[in-house]
DNA sequence: TTTCCTATTGACTATATAGTCGAATTGACT
DNA sequence: AGTCAATTCGACTATATAGTCAATAGGAAA
């Protein structure tokens, strides 16, 4: 009768709702950079997240939910550091080039998204899954293309994400050499057996300076 | 007064005690190929040992020293592979692409092991350490001889290593390419910028067949 | 102020796990 | 057969963790 209506109810909680579930999301994020999932505890969560118990019940059925919801988190981070020029990168190598320095210098400047993104490396996640299947698109159209030696997609993709992450460990473990990402991105792609992308493009985009191209 | 001695003693129960320590660790490695050791419980590795909970406190202290335990026999499995061959090749990239080679074939024909060397490599444990040393030296070797393009030691032994388990990875949840191993070894010497060991040394003794070279 | 829904709390029960310890078993030796 | 030290067993305590739920707090609307 009254105006009193679920959906404005529901509207009412939201902003302090969506807040303490961003609590709860951000020490789930903190401590699956630590550990896997499978170490990590309830109680842990809700005391680093300074909430009681119940609350993370009410937002979340249990860790893995959690879980999946900063694998998802994370999925994002990744599309953010591509969507500005990713389409603007008609050859695959250059548009892979681009994505692994990209990432590879977010990682080096962001250590705990760097360990998170090793940790959630380990099981093939939805996040892990779909990483893979954007760089293989890239990589058949340039096998397609003739332009790798390299012509197992599967092989091809096991070169570059193993190389990726391998460095990014090193990057956390020891002191990081200057020019880590021409130097990485140089490994892989002679390891794929690349011919040479047009360099000026790759580099004028890749370059350690993050201004925009012109 | 009898020569009821305490070194006779411990002799005696020798045999059983290393039967059942060994059904212990065995138990122990089946589980840390599955899940890391902050996610193993005691309750877990007796039952699959087939032991009461109080025989696995009097073998180990704690999961971590079964874990130890269980890190070093991994490094013998790994010398095991190579002790015949590798004082034998005077040259570091061929014996760099030798241990390559059998470190491969030996996970993709046992994936159990696979998986435990995967888990084990998470962390730097004594077992990693040990194996990227002997890589490091290796490479350093080549360095010195001016034979690879990549200049930086870490950075050699993460590319490496790196192309390394993610092929392993690979090849636990995909079917494998029947020259896996050739192909794989040929991006790591690329990527390495390597110049051609002199390859009919290392086709001899790196090739699929098993036989002892005479 | 009062109402009333949403979000939060923390005590509570269940179960799981770590680690201990006295009793039972084993097997070589006498 | 008996002895005895080493080994194994499993019940037991104590603690940790998962998951529930009735009570409370908070704040917008009446």
């Amino acid at each position: 009768m009254a105006k009193i209506d679920a959906a404005r109810r529901a509207e009412i909680g939201r902003e302090k709702r969506a807040r303490t579930r961003a609590q709860i999301l951000e020490a789930g994020t903190m401590l699956l950079a630590e550990k896997p999932p499978e170490a990590l505890t309830v109680d842990a969560i809700v005391e680093a997240a300074g909430v009681a118990k119940g609350t993370f019940y009410y937002h979340f059925q249990n860790i893995e939910e959690l879980a999946a919801a900063v694998g998802s988190k994370l999925g994002e981070s990744f599309d953010d550091l591509l969507t500005a020029a990713r389409l603007e990168l008609p050859d695959p190598i250059a548009r892979l080039s681009f994505a692994f320095t990209q990432f590879l210098e977010k990682a080096t400047s962001d250590p705990a998204w760097a360990r998170l993104v090793l940790q959630s490396a380990q099981a093939p996640t939805e996040f892990a899954r779909g990483i893979r299947a954007h760089l293989k698109a890239d990589l058949t159209e340039a096998i397609d293309q003739g332009r790798l030696s390299v012509r197992d997609v599967e092989l091809a993709a096991d070169i570059v994400l193993g190389i990726w992450l391998q460095v990014v460990r090193g990057s956390l473990e020891r002191r990081t050499v200057s020019d880590l990402s021409d130097l990485a991105l140089g490994a892989v792609l002679r390891a794929l057996g690349a011919s040479q992308p047009r360099m000026e493009i790759v580099s004028d985009r890749v370059g350690r300076s993050s201004r925009t191209t012109t």
